[in-house]
DNA sequence: TTAATATACGGAGGCAACCTCCGTTTTGCA
DNA sequence: TGCAAAACGGAGGTTGCCTCCGTATATTAA
């Protein structure tokens, strides 16, 4: 073996080399593209009209994302990114109470895109699990802020809890995605029979 | 013009030559073989590999479902029918309360195919309103027989509704598949939003 | 039964999308 | 400025989609 040749720099895998900008904007570009295109023709589009889309070549496409589903998810990843991102620039724009009414409407936008995003991704994915838990938090935390501001603000009641209204957005778009609904189910119609048999005495 | 060439017979569209057997066959084995593989491997199963596993050739599954989407809607169909159709069975066999429980799980077995196959028909087929609502009525059929059967035999309570056991149903598996729920969630943040401002007196 | 014909069958083959591979180009670092 | 790592792009092999049509078979009428 020669002297340095695998570890020789031995530095912590934190700092590798600054990545390439071609890279990385050519890789905002293809999501960009990807969303357009997932939006106006369906999750099934041809992945070389992304990349036309994008004026990369298909190659680069497959680099960047391997798979359609790596496509998918870097989609709904930087929604949901973009949801999060957005939160300090609506608090700086507007009144703490507008910022949570806009940041709602973006929250359709954004549910709107899951819905067309996640029946492809499948309810396969190993790690889709820790996408979806990370959303969640983000998601969570976003609204979370947005609440308290209004709150502190005296622009909206103060008896309720970001959680609260978290739920009450859900009720309105949530689908089910996770994997032992099917066991809850049956868990809960068994219940539902125990309850709906007559009781002997009364 | 010859004499009779065209309406020689002339009869009601009604009466139409016997369906042949072997086509009745084929298609019940290829819905079958579908329904199989769509579980197994994914609705993006290849079509061939379907026609593989059903025993018929590839031009013979298109002859019969001329697309994928046909073909789904036939598995899914299918499934609805089989849950209907099995209630007189049901109450043969068993006492009117365990039937309705029986069923139930039947049930929960039609919720794990319909997510199945319910996101790749998408959104966007013209009559799969009418499917909906055929299976609607089939399934509202079906559970509002076994319960009045059920409260009939003293089996369960007599102050439930079969409508309220379907939305009990529907609530532990219910997934949103309706367009036009982008709007009607907008409306309700919009209300929600009212509710949520302090309001000046109290 | 047999003949006639509508109906159904199967798979070859053209087309389109997927994806890999590798020679060329660009970028970051010293 | 030089050079190696990183990224690029697209030709082309592979695979699945779907049509088309010659062959086979079920049904009906005689």
């Amino acid at each position: 073996m020669r002297s340095g040749s695998i570890n020789a720099k031995a530095k912590p895998a934190s700092e590798a080399r600054k990545p390439r900008a071609d890279g990385a904007r050519n890789r905002l570009l293809l999501i960009e593209a990807a969303k357009r295109a997932f939006a106006e023709i369906g999750t099934a589009v041809a992945l070389e009209e992304i990349a036309r889309r994008a004026g990369v070549g298909i190659g680069t496409l497959y680099r960047h994302f391997p798979t359609r589903e790596a496509m998918l998810e870097a989609v709904y990843r930087r929604e949901v990114e973009q949801l999060s991102e957005v939160v300090p620039q609506l608090l700086e724009r507007s009144a703490p109470g507008e910022a949570l009414h806009k940041w709602m409407h973006l929250f359709v936008d954004y549910i709107a895109t899951k819905r067309l995003i996640v029946p492809s991704l499948g309810p396969a994915t190993g790690r889709s699990s820790t996408l979806y838990a990370t959303s969640a938090e983000l998601i969570t935390g976003a609204l979370s802020t947005l609440v308290k501001r209004a709150i502190a603000a005296g622009d909206v009641r103060k008896d309720i809890d970001p959680s609260d209204l978290l739920r009450a957005m859900i009720g309105v778009t949530y689908q089910n995605p996770d994997a032992g609904w099917e066991a809850s189910a049956r868990r809960v119609i068994d219940l539902l029979m125990d309850g709906l048999k007559v009781k002997a005495r009364r």
